[in-house]
RNA sequence: GUCCCCAUCGUCUAGAGGCCUAGGACACCAGCCUUUCACGUUGGUAACACGAGUUCGAAUCUCGUUGGGGACGCCA
């Protein structure tokens, strides 16, 4: 059997992290396997959906680097379709029109609380004469559900879950309005689009019951489900804005890799043993569902961080370099030079982009740089005194990273003098920070002249 | 309220009855490296929610309790 799956979301809000999480697990089983990943836009909520969500989902997915099969399905598109197949219910008698009122089913859910039964529609025009219709109320149709026995999911996650059918009610399919519900629309989108696995959030597992019966009303193969746990913010409650339920684009705004999203993505739920650091590649190869956990997951920053500095280390310095120059105000070609050229140390330095900008930015400056206050403070007398003493020193080299050294090297030797008390006031003058990456390879990454010029603007300023 | 799911260090997890005096990673603490900050490296603190069973033996199986989460719409 060859393998279909997709990502749904429904574009009422931006892509979060779990939808993200959600789609990267139906991504790496497809690719593993061979299948086909398809991606469907559930936009049936004319109310909620926008086209700046849809916008953000795609270029979310694009940006995690998930490419998706075929053409994206818009679900509103097919809800002729949809309708279809409810009245095709209610002619064989699979489905009835229900013609209650909000005011009614409010009521029913009330009385059902208060004798603690499950809130559950009671049937009431389950077995009614089409006749006794109520004029001028359009009547919704509802599934003729089974009301004894019970519908087992076997999950590729949870396990075997049961549930007894009389706790679940008559779905509505069709609203008064003619146009589809939810429950309605994915059972069909899903078998029209020959949907082999269903990998979504655990808040779907429940509408899987509901979504069974309709298959099976319709007399259609029931797709394999593998509900996964949801996603929680740091206090263990649910996604909210403060943390977390943030769209993807939001981490990337603040300075996040796509590769590292799809390692720390991945191993929330989910694991391989001991492994940490998983490539893309590798995950495909060794992603499989039924290794997903089934409690939920936190979200943690601080292992993000630590992620993120491992990619931001390993990757390319012209790529870090573009990245970087989108965050720099008034840089010119030179200067992203110099940082492109410094990068292997500034790397070194970063958890996030932003930071790796802000650590960059000594090398875009222009003379007079910019000297903090505690950069300040390590330009004393005596420490302009030593910038004054090793200038001739450095001018004498050829300015590569090896002669800086040893010329450094050798005037604090002569001079008595232990290397950090050159080097600090060298690294306030060349950076205009306490701390940047080596200092000769700073003199290196600026030049000869800059250098010079920068170490002669500090040991000037009396 | 009803139904469903979950429960190992602070966090993510390994663990599918003896290999567990419970392993790894992040975070934290201490040391080393060192021109700063990082990186790297060495070591440390830290967990099987609780209670009954089953078994020669349970983190692993069963039941209960507690705690957390999800779902109960003519939303998706």
């Amino acid at each position: 059997m060859t393998v279909v799956t997709r990502f749904a979301p429904s574009p009422t809000g931006y892509l979060h992290i779990g939808g993200a999480r959600t789609a990267l697990f139906n991504w790496l089983y497809t690719r593993r396997l061979g299948g086909t990943f398809r991606l469907r836009i559930e936009d049936t909520d004319r109310a909620r959906s926008t086209d700046d969500a849809i916008k953000l989902i795609i270029e979310g997915l694009k940006w995690l680097g998930l490419d998706w099969d075929g053409e994206v399905v818009m679900q509103f598109a097919r809800a002729q379709r949809h309708a279809e197949v409810a009245r095709q219910l209610l002619a064989e008698g699979k489905a009835y029109h229900c013609y209650c009122t909000a005011e009614e089913l409010e009521e029913m859910r009330a009385k059902a609380r208060a004798e603690g039964k499950p809130m559950r529609y009671d049937g009431r025009w389950r077995n009614r004469d089409p006749k006794d219709g109520v004029p001028n109320v359009p009547p919704v149709i509802r599934l003729k559900a089974p009301q004894t026995g019970e519908t087992v999911i076997d999950d590729l996650v949870q396990g075997r879950v049961i549930v007894a059918n009389d706790v679940l009610d008559d779905m509505v399919l069709l609203r008064g309005d003619g146009t589809p519900t939810y429950m309605l629309s994915v059972v069909v989108d899903d078998h029209d689009m020959d949907i082999t696995y269903v990998i979504r959030g655990d808040d779907h597992l429940n509408n899987a019951f509901r979504q069974y019966q309709l298959y099976q009303a319709c007399g259609w193969k029931v797709p394999l489900f593998a509900h996964v746990p949801l996603i929680h913010g740091p206090d263990g409650a649910k996604l909210s804005k403060r943390h977390g339920a943030l769209g993807l684009e939001a981490y990337r705004d603040m300075g996040y890799l796509p590769e590292t999203m799809r390692n720390y993505l991945l191993r929330l739920g989910w694991g391989h043993g001991d492994d940490e650091i998983i490539s893309t590649d590798q995950a495909i190869q060794w992603f499989d569902i039924k290794d997903v956990g089934r409690n939920a997951a936190r979200l943690d920053m601080a292992k993000l961080d630590n992620l993120n500095g491992h990619y931001i280390r390993e990757a390319d310095n012209a790529r870090l370099t573009t990245l970087v120059a989108g965050r720099l105000k008034d840089v010119d070609p030179a200067g992203l030079a110099r940082v492109e050229r410094g990068m292997n140390g500034l790397k070194q330095r970063a958890k996030t982009i932003i930071e790796l900008a802000e650590n960059a930015r000594f090398y875009t400056a222009k003379r007079p740089i910019p000297i903090s206050a505690k950069a300040q403070a390590l330009l004393t007398a005596d420490g302009k005194a030593l910038l004054a003493g090793v200038q001739p020193a450095l001018a004498a080299t050829d300015f590569s990273e090896p002669a800086l050294e040893d010329a450094v090297r050798q005037f604090v030797e002569g001079f008595k003098v232990k290397l950090g008390q050159v080097a600090q006031p060298l690294r306030a003058a060349l950076a205009g920070e306490t701390t940047s990456p080596g200092i000769f390879e700073v003199m290196a990454v600026l030049g000869r002249e800059e250098a010079l010029g920068r170490i002669a603007d500090a040991a000037g300023q009396a």
